[in-house]
DNA sequence: CTCAAATGTAGGCGTTGTCTACATGTTGCG
DNA sequence: CGCAACATGTAGACAACGCCTACATTTGAG
């Protein structure tokens, strides 16, 4: 089909490469899988020649990692956006933070399987890592807070934190999953997440 | 004990290939990603020719659902053993496969990475999708059996099962995601996988 | 024993990632 | 304005890969 520019003569420069290199990724990874992500492949879907993006990115992981590096700052965003938004009980904070991070998933499918993908993850670079580490941290921390006040007194305070953590990735790993129906969840996204992040930390009586 | 079983001089034929191949293939996705497992690199590790491979999976994503239908197998197996040993009280039931499931993912990384990674079970063939749906509706007529006996009453069914059946699965990606440190969790795993579903479906007084 | 089926080998074709040399716009500076 | 450095895109090369076909070797049923 040739998607090149019919109408005019078709620049020497593309303009934004770079950036158009990157949402068309996210879109083939969301359609095909990252396997049919291939660098040739997209330079002749945004056609330019097969090695045009190795101006912006040396090599085929430099890509994942810098797709990997906009979804987990757009990930981090809305998580603590959402905590920004409430008060100090710690029980308020952690529920908003995983209904920030959960709604973010479901609403952004293509850009949180890039990130949560095994084989883009692991060419995260130390900036990206460091910043997700700073995530886990605050979370971390408040879910120590929640315990500190009650919740769950008992459990390994390692293992609280690992299914607090694994709920709403959990959830937006099966959703997000071929195979999984997407009509079950033809409700509001607002009221099923705020269901879903109840039942893993309440805050009904707060 | 064939006539060249082993000796110096290698055989012309590998004796059991097919089984090496599937084997070797768990290993490299489980050390080196999925993109890393490459049907000649396989054939090298193996010691036998590119296009030996070829004989058993005509393509390299018939390798890939053959693993994943391995998985699923054992993952399937070990959530309905564990149910089996247990009584008809479906809270212990639910309690019971959370565990099993959970246990069999952490204990069989490489398989449970396998099938759970977004691009293998894409090319899971019919008989693995149904034998996974029956497995799916099992659980979802448990859930929905402890929610009628008091679990959660005012939650929307759909999202209690979404939420049920996303704490093992993410508990075990999230230990088995690059980054995580084992060192966290150097406890006794059946202690702490019970803690874990504990959190999600209680059975202390019963 | 005979011979067909199963299994491994060898080579070829097209695609990919990535390197290098070259071409063409863009920009800073006198 | 002119022009040199720079950024960006093009084109060709190479090795590795998936997968195909032809051929070689072993196994096993009759």
């Amino acid at each position: 089909m040739t998607t090149a520019a019919r109408s005019d003569a078709k620049p020497y420069h593309h303009g934004a490469l770079r950036a158009s290199l990157l949402a068309r990724a996210a879109e083939v990874v969301a359609e095909q899988g990252l396997e049919a992500l291939t660098l040739r492949g997209l330079a002749r879907d945004l056609g330019v020649s097969h090695g045009a993006p190795n101006r912006h990115f040396r090599t085929r992981e430099d890509l994942l990692a810098a797709l990997a590096e906009e979804a987990a700052t757009q990930a981090c965003e809305a998580t603590l956006s959402a905590m920004a938004e409430v008060g100090d009980d710690p029980w308020v904070r952690l529920n908003a933070m995983g209904r920030g991070y959960l709604k973010w998933a479901l609403e952004n499918r293509p850009l949180f399987r890039v990130f949560t993908h095994p084989d883009v993850s692991r060419f995260a670079d130390e900036s990206l890592v460091a910043r997700m580490q700073e995530l886990d941290s605050l979370v971390a921390e408040t879910v120590r807070e929640t315990q500190a006040t009650g919740r769950h007194p008992h459990v390994h305070p390692e293992l609280l934190n690992l299914y607090t953590t694994a709920v709403p990735w959990g959830i937006a790993m099966i959703v997000d999953h071929p195979g999984y129906e997407a009509s079950r969840l033809n409700m509001d996204i607002d009221e099923a997440v705020a269901q879903l992040i109840e039942l893993v930390v309440p805050i009904a009586g707060r």
